[in-house]
DNA sequence: CTCAATTTGTTCGTATGTATG
DNA sequence: ACATACATACGAACAAATTGA
């Protein structure tokens, strides 16, 4: 066991882990930069307070990961740039949404298709329709899986295209559908783990910490049309929001194509 | 070491933990109620398809936490309310961010000052003044810490009051501020890892999860008044977002008392 | 009160992983 | 690389407490 007056007693995890993660924090945030050289073991030896074998099961855990490059005589160095694994930023608006969706190259695979589940559990406003169709798949960035989405949508209104809805972002054409106007959307966004499921379907580890969207969708006539529950890995998501928006609802076009503001 | 066809593998994370993160996300969820009895270990051996002994490992933890009781005979029990630990709800607009803080009974520790240091490193907008304060500090809840911010306040405002400045929430002061102008305000948000430092202070383990959030404000000069980096439990942490807020910046005014929309 | 069913707690033997010096 | 100590994980059998018949 290790020694006595640090600070890594009160996680029960692995100390090599709990190194390894600090390591990788380093280096996420340029700390340690790309290409660079970092601290010797020497060094290591006395910032984190642990022995070098310790310290050399983390770093043959990022090493695993092709994180770092360990050369003997030479030293371990930066082998992955981690700063640009962030890339995907949460929609903030519906109108983000849509051009999010739109632009980004995504292939859709349906994974399983328990298509007349039960109507959506939720945490939101708007009423239950009288029945859903349910959908569940993973969305890809070059080959890689970034979130897995389980998504409710109103049966009426899935059956206009089901074949549409089933193979491409709904949002979109939620959005273009005349005879649907949207009255509300919200989001929830939480910090959870991976359960089995998640883990698989994003190629993470069971246990790992995901940031969990809840979003809903209501109608004119008060309607839950939308309900999704959506997962992705916590290294690759962010949310940047402008603390200065209007905090009132405001227009009601969504369908428009403006871009940013002049 | 444990079976077969687990999902488990790909974690290095002792196989125990991982099972405990799971059953806590079980009660946070609701899936197991507060009170109720959770499934017996022969059918969790089936569930998980783990031994015994790592099914008592993990729901020791669980019982070292509070977060069960368990009775020889009996069975075990739900015995803390998990649903309603995520009660910080990250303010989205400066609006909120003022009632937030000001409405909410919060204990402002300052632990470290180094008074004037080097300037906010910062990913964001606005031109750095010339001189910054910098404070560290804890709020707590009901005696529980549940944020770390390390703040830069631009040198000349801070001076105005600094004795205000140390001890009280910030944004409403800066907000208050005649000759003070907002002009932007954004905030960014990331999950990232606890280090030492933060999960001393927030009675957490090092490499667990936190939401960090990177907040600045910029006046009418294009100069960063305010810099904070901010973490909190990801336990504890959530966003509501309202998709259908205008995406343009809107009216000026802060420093209104008006309440929700009629 | 006793009995049986249920459920958690304990122990043994064995193997591997983690951590220190 | 070695010696040592402790933690994790399995399976299986057995012990002890609780409940209700």
């Amino acid at each position: 066991m290790h020694s006595d007056t640090t600070v890594f007693q009160k996680s029960r995890m692995p100390l090599y882990l709990q190194v390894a993660k600090l390591m990788r924090h380093q280096i996420e945030s340029q700390a340690w930069g790309f290409g660079e050289q970092i601290p010797t073991l020497d060094e290591l030896e006395r910032t984190y307070r642990v022995s070098r074998i310790t310290l050399r099961a983390a770093l043959g855990q990022l090493e695993e990961m092709g994180i770092v490059r360990r050369t003997r005589g030479l030293g371990t160095f930066v082998a992955k740039d981690l700063s640009q694994e962030r890339w995907f930023k949460l929609p903030t608006t519906l109108d983000e949404l849509v051009e999010a969706v739109a632009d980004l190259k995504i292939r859709l695979l349906p994974i399983e298709e328990g298509s007349s589940s039960r109507p959506a559990p939720s945490i939101a406003c708007g009423e239950l329709g009288p029945s859903y169709r349910r959908l569940l798949r993973v969305h890809y960035r070059d080959d890689t899986p970034y979130c897995l989405i389980s998504v409710h949508v109103d049966g009426e209104i899935f059956d206009v295209a089901p074949q549409e809805f089933s193979s491409k972002p709904i949002i979109p054409q939620l959005v273009a559908l005349r005879g649907v106007r949207i009255e509300q959307a919200k989001q929830t966004m939480r910090i959870t783990v991976a359960n089995e499921t998640t883990a698989r379907h994003l190629d993470i580890g069971v246990g790992d910490p995901v940031a969990h969207v809840c979003r809903t969708i209501v109608d004119d006539r008060n309607r839950i049309i939308y309900y999704a529950e959506i997962e992705y890995p916590a290294q690759m998501f962010q949310i940047e929001m402008d603390l200065m928006r209007s905090a009132t609802p405001a227009p009601r076009r969504t369908r428009t194509t403006s871009k940013r503001r002049p």
